[in-house]
DNA sequence: CAGATAATTGAGACATACTATCAATAAGAG
DNA sequence: CTCTTATTGATAGTATGTCTCAATTATCTG
């Protein structure tokens, strides 16, 4: 498990160059939980260009380490992927933080689902948007 | 049923006047069975400004009239909503047609992975990505 | 119908999220 | 170490919206 965890790693069996700015971008991106923005990645590593760090999420969404996921707004931003296969995210709607769920009866209710459907399914996108342990909720309201 | 074929009168229910620029856009989303980016919109309906086109279909996605969904490749456009209750959308990778749909045994699938999750499920979203029957698919090859 | 009032519009500047260009630089092979 | 080629950073450009503000237009009120 956690395949993922050497985004360096993941750029080389591509053929890449392991730069010291995709080392920097690697490292940061590798101790996040949350979701991220490339702006705001661009912003926390200053001695990195800004269409370097583009480039860099561009690679690792291309290679599967990172995934590209939309919040309950329609915006959308980036997560990391510690898991190399298919798979859903749930999102904090507050404080951003990202786990990856599968779940077998997800897969075979789409396939039911397609099975009904005019046309033949290529893919399909989940996501969950919910109010994370740690964040306080407002059921105490 | 067809809640939302009269765009105007969604906009005026929530007190939005009946303009000749908001009317012009409501009988062109009316015919619409696509999806569509506000972009493509505006250029269709050169005498209507194009913040205008981008506020109404602002205003028609929080009236619930339209949605906002994300493409196979994770960039964003929008689609008439024809229920006025919950539903997800399939999208056509090839013609981008999109239709809506609605399976109890998805909501009853999402709570159960919800009871599963740390945290308080709020919302999700669902979409799929398929060959509509009318495009031509990669069978024959 | 004639203002008065407030919502709406359009033009264009601005904001955000990227992508392309290109000369300079650095990685990696030999 | 040198050569070759990928990569970088600065900057301009593109896509998708949003904001501002003076001018316009809907609706109200008399």
């Amino acid at each position: 498990m956690i395949p993922h965890t050497n985004l360096i790693a993941v750029l080389e069996e591509l053929g890449y160059r392991a730069t010291a700015p995709r080392k920097a971008i690697a490292k940061l991106l590798e101790q996040k939980q949350d979701s991220f923005t490339a702006e705001a990645l661009s912003e926390e590593l200053p001695s990195v260009g800004r269409a370097t760090v583009f480039r860099t999420i561009k690679l690792l969404l291309e290679a599967g380490a990172v995934c590209k996921l939309a919040t309950i707004d329609g915006s959308q931003m980036y997560s990391l992927c510690r898991v190399g296969h298919h798979h859903h995210h749930s999102v904090c709607i507050q404080c951003g933080a990202v786990e990856e769920f599968r779940a077998a009866a997800v897969e075979q209710l789409i396939s039911a689902i397609g099975a009904e459907i005019q046309g033949e399914v290529i893919d399909h996108r989940i996501e969950l948007y919910l109010i994370c342990g740690l964040c306080p909720s407002d059921k105490g309201k």
